[in-house]
Parts: structure tokens; sequence; C-alpha cells
DNA sequence: GTAGGGTTAG
């Protein structure tokens, strides 16, 4: 999973993933990035690869054989290289991503090669490849023999296991164990240790707590770099808190530490996140000025910006800017801009799309065809979505619970419930493991296809095998059996839904007091009002004119005036669809004098109670 | 002279 995980630990703030904000629209981005990505001509492109590493055998970056055979040779020279040299070979596997070669390599051959003597960087090179196959366990076993052997850990030893654990989800275990060096003097924290932890904190929510760290080492020896301020900026940006983000950066300058491409493109991020194309694109001027030339990540966070826009066109425009400037566009920007061209249904547009990125010799990943087949599904194009769908183990590619979410839904919109239900079956021999949208799409598709005892007996099944069960779910239900003028497993389901201690929302309220009232039972309806207001769930407009159109319509005008009245005190509504029966009411009853006294108080405290629903 | 921490898309 990407930069914010799923963290189980009570230890850790829940994370919110930031909502795309849509305030500015319509405002000045598209043509003025455009042209300002036009003029960076006097700007200096990346860096290409650093020139191959003098070593004995030359080893070419990015290439596995090459590094593989290097390693190999080394082993039959003689003298044989020192052990510096092996760890030097040893890097462009493990840059590559092969932490599976590198390990077997220390482990199985320099190990047991007699006349290498390995060193700590050996160790710690072995133990961070542990970490990234998420076997932190492993990495502490080799920490321990490493102690065995007579070795002395340094930071490195101890960060690389740290973050090991923080990849693990384990970041309250990390800070314990960064604590516990700490209080022990084991080891002295370096300026990558506390980084780790800085890390560490972001990704789990804990930005507060990481600036306390931020500021803790302002007062040390380690001052915070870079890097440091960059990993809280993007936290704090992705907590929706930009403006801090935007002043600790200003704060950098205060403390002479330069931002980098990455601080850039985080604040870049948040910036386009929330619409404030102007500072972004101020922010990438800013950029260009210091001499920081854009990477793949800068354009494809504009080009993201521009999509969610339904500007699919300008982004055909950066991806130009980007070629002519020798960056090469990467998977996630073909993917944005068929992402851009599925969101407006010109699905042509994105099949180009995709087969020029084929063409580049890019291979299509998941992620890429999740956005094509929910495009197809999103027209209720099965066949074609199915298509692609199949098309998968071709590529070398496995569906996740994404791409059977996406296909569910469409079959279930199309009420194939068979095929629905074969397809589901079909995602658990493959061993995907349905996620809480898998299940809120099977019983919202059966409900919605008049299956609801199906629907609640999947419910059933999921509560037998202590699946997550949550409001929406049980929403889907309560709605479903209330339409179906079941009321008493509306009712079962919701008192079980309070006992489980889920947070009710409003919108559960509703359904319940709109299916109470349906049948007839203004009572019951009314006391849900009280037990929504003891339980703090605070009634709005819905509530409201769901209940008086409950009163209007057993005739009891006066209970429904009464409403209104409070309805109008609290701030709410009549919407359109009461709106008339409320006039028929005045204009039927109005001499009534006990309504006329009712009407004279609401209509005198607010003259505007009485608008149409937006 | 070799090792460890940061940013993007459905």
């Amino acid at each position: 999973m990407s930069r914010r995980r799923k963290v189980s630990d009570s230890f850790i703030i829940g994370r919110r993933r930031i909502a795309y904000h849509n305030c500015q629209k319509g405002t000045i981005f598209p043509s003025f990035l455009f042209h300002l990505f036009c003029s960076l001509s006097n700007t200096t492109t990346s860096p290409t690869s650093p020139p191959p590493p003098l070593l004995a055998v030359a080893i070419i970056p990015n290439h596995l054989q090459s590094a593989l055979i290097s390693f190999n040779c080394m082993l039959q020279m003689r003298p044989l290289p020192p052990i510096y040299q092996f760890n030097k070979a040893l890097g462009p596997i493990t840059k590559m991503g092969h932490y599976d070669i590198s390990l077997s390599l220390i482990l199985n051959k320099l190990l047991q090669f007699h006349g290498i003597q390995l060193n700590i960087y050996t160790f710690n090179i072995a133990i961070n490849c542990c970490c990234r196959l998420n076997q932190a366990h492993f990495g502490f076993s080799l920490l321990g023999s490493l102690f065995k052997r007579g070795y002395t850990p340094d930071a490195t030893t101890f960060t690389t296991p740290i973050n090991g654990l923080i990849l693990e989800d384990k970041t309250p275990e990390a800070v314990e164990l960064f604590k516990k060096l700490i209080t022990t003097r084991e080891i002295e924290p370096d300026l990558v240790m506390y980084g780790t932890i800085v890390n560490g904190l972001c990704r789990t929510g804990n930005t507060i707590r990481a600036v306390s760290l931020l500021s803790k080492m302002e007062d040390g020896s380690h001052k915070p770099d870079t890097v440091v301020y960059t990993m809280i900026i993007d936290s704090l940006c992705k907590d929706k808190m930009v403006d801090d983000a935007v002043k600790l950066r200003t704060e950098m300058d205060e403390k002479g530490i330069f931002p980098g491409v990455v601080t850039y493109n985080s604040l870049i991020h948040g910036l386009c996140n929330f619409g404030r194309w102007e500072e972004a694109t101020g922010m990438l001027r800013e950029m260009l000025d210091s001499g920081i030339a854009p990477n793949v990540r800068t354009f494809n966070v504009f080009g993201d910006a521009l999509t969610k826009e339904g500007k699919a066109k300008e982004v055909e425009g950066v991806l130009e800017v980007m070629i002519q400037r020798g960056v090469d566009p990467d998977v996630v920007t073909y993917n944005t801009l068929m992402d851009g061209y599925c969101l407006q249904g010109h699905m042509d547009e994105a099949i180009r799309v995709f087969n020029t990125m084929v063409d580049r010799g890019l291979h299509p990943n998941i992620s890429g065809y999740n956005i094509l087949i929910n495009g197809y599904c999103k027209k209720m194009k099965i066949d074609e979505a199915m298509h692609l769908f199949r098309e998968l183990p071709q590529r070398g590619l496995k569906p996740n619970s994404g791409t059977f979410s996406t296909m569910l839904q469409c079959l279930f919109r199309l009420s194939r419930c068979g095929a629905a239900q074969k397809l589901f079956n079909e995602m658990q021999v493959v061993g995907i493991i349905p996620d809480s949208q898998t299940y809120g799409i099977l019983l919202d598709g059966l409900c919605k296809n008049g299956h609801i005892f199906e629907a609640l007996s999947l419910f059933h099944m999921m509560e037998r095998n202590s699946l997550d069960h949550n409001v929406v779910m049980y929403s889907i239900l309560i709605d479903a059996f209330c339409k179906d003028k079941k009321l008493d497993t509306a009712r079962a389901l919701f008192n079980n839904l309070s006992s489980k201690g889920l947070h009710l929302d409003v919108k559960t309220y509703n359904m319940m007091i709109h299916g109470l009232c349906e049948e007839g039972l203004l009572h019951e309806a009314k006391e849900f009002l009280v037990k929504m207001k003891q339980s703090g769930c605070l009634a709005d407009g819905v509530t409201y004119n769901t209940i008086i159109q409950g009163f209007i319509g057993q005739h009891k005008c006066y209970e429904a005036l009464i409403l209104v009245e409070e309805m109008v005190q609290r701030g709410f509504s009549i919407d359109a669809s009461t709106f008339p029966l409320i006039v028929d009411i005045l204009s039927t009853k109005g001499q009534d004098p006990a309504l006329q006294e009712v009407i004279k108080k609401f209509m005198h405290k607010d003259s505007h109670g009485m608008q149409e629903k937006e």
C-alpha cells in the first residue's frame, strides 16, 4: 500500500484521505500553466543517469544481468577484492529492488566464502533487504547474529529495522524502539534515524507529533534537513493544512535549508488539491527560478490536477512539454490522461492513450486497466470491460479487489446478478480477499435487484466470519428493508447497529424515519427524532421534511406545523416536495384558530423559512 | 571506500 497505510493500533490517530476540493472552479489554471511550461527552455532538464562506477568490472546501472556477472567475476578474482567492493556491487542490485537476490548473495555466497570477512555495511545491506521484503523480524534476527559475531552496530544498523517496522505498519513499535535506544543510550540517533521516525509519524497521520520532533531536532545537535522538512510539509498538505505547509517552507528559508524537487512537488500537489492554482504555478515558477528542474512527478501532479478539472486535452499539452524537455512520461502520466478521458466518457481516446503508452515501451499496470475497466463500466459497456478483464493474465497482471468491485457494481446495475455471483466466486478462487467496499457493492447490488433476504444472509455470513461491518452496510440493508415495508427487520438491524457501538449517522436515522412514516408509524418516527437528540446525532432538513410529510399525509396539520416551526428555528428549510403541502394547509385550513397561532409564530420568526430546495 | 529516511494516478 502506498504512503498512508491502515493502522490498527489505537496509538495512531485515524487518517482521512483528502477529498479533492474544487474550490475555485473555472479559475485561470490551464492556459497559464501551459504557457509557463512552454517557457521552461532556460532551465536545465533532470540529469541523466550517472556514469558507470569504476569498479574492477564495470556495472551498467539498471541492468541486473550485468550486475550479477560483475559480482560473480569479483568472486573469481585472486586476490579477492576488498569487502567494500562487494558492498558497492550489491548497491545497483538492491536499488533495482532485487532485495531477494542481494540477500541471497550475502547469505549464500559472501557469508559462505572463505577468505571474505563481512563488515557492518554488508550486514546493514542484508538487514535492509529483509526489511524491504517485509521480513523485519528476520532483520532483527540478523541484528542478533551480528551482536553474537562481535560486530559493533552503528546508527544505520538500528535505523534499518526501525524503518522495517514502519514499512510493516508497526510504527508504534518503531517509536518504542527509538525511545529505548535513546533512554538506554545504546546508540546516538543521527539525522537519518530522526528522519525515519518523522516519516513513520507522518505516514500514520501523527503530523503534530512529527512537528514536535522537528522542534526537538532544531534544539538539539541533529538539525533537520530538506528531507525531514519535506516529509512534514507533505503530511501537512495531506492533512489539509496547506497554509501550515507553506509556512514551514518559509521557515526553511529562514533556517537556510533549501527545498528540493520533492518539497516543491508536495507543495504543488497540496495547493492543486485545494484549487489554489495561482499559488501552485507560483511555486513552480519559484522552483524554476531556483534552478530546480521539474521531474516526472511534477508534471504528473499538474496532469492530475488538470484531469480533475475535466481538462484531459490540456494534459496532452503537458505531456508534449514533458517530452520536449526530455522528461519521459511514465505509466502514471498515461494512466492520469486515460483517467481524464474516461471521466469524460471518451473511451476511444482513453484506448488511444493506452496504445501510445504500450508503443512507447511502457508496461501497463493494474491501475491503468482499472481506469479503463471503470470507464467502460460507467458507460455500462460490460462486454468491453470484461474483454479487458480477461486480457489481464496475458499481460502478466492480476486483478485486485478494486477491479472486481468495479465489475461487480456494473453487473448488478445491469441486473446480471447471476454473473455477479459467479464473478464474486471467481474472486475468492483466485485468492483475492473482498474488502468492505466489495461487500458493500454486493449488499447494495442484491438489495437493488430485490434480493434483500440474500443480502441479509450474506450480511449474517460476514457477521459469523467476524468480517468488518460498517454503518454503510447497515444503512444499505435498513433502507432496503424499510422500502420493502419489512420494518421489523429494519428495526432489528438498527438496534443491532446501535448495540455494536458503531457511529450512527443522520442518513441511517433518516432511512428509518422514512420507513416508519411511510407505514404511518408517526409516533415511533418522532421517538427516533428524540433518540437522535439523545445520541448527539443532529437532525437535518431531510429528517424534518420526512416527518412533516408523514404528519401531513395523516392529516395531522397541527403537529406538522409545530415541526415546521422547530425546523425553521434550527435553520432548515421546507423542501420542494413539502412546500406545496404546506401551502395547501395554509390555504384550506388557515382559518383554524389553533393553526393560526402556530403559523403566526413561525412566520413571524423567519419569514424566509419556506424556500425551495436547490 | 561500501549501508539506512521524503513526493504522484482509478
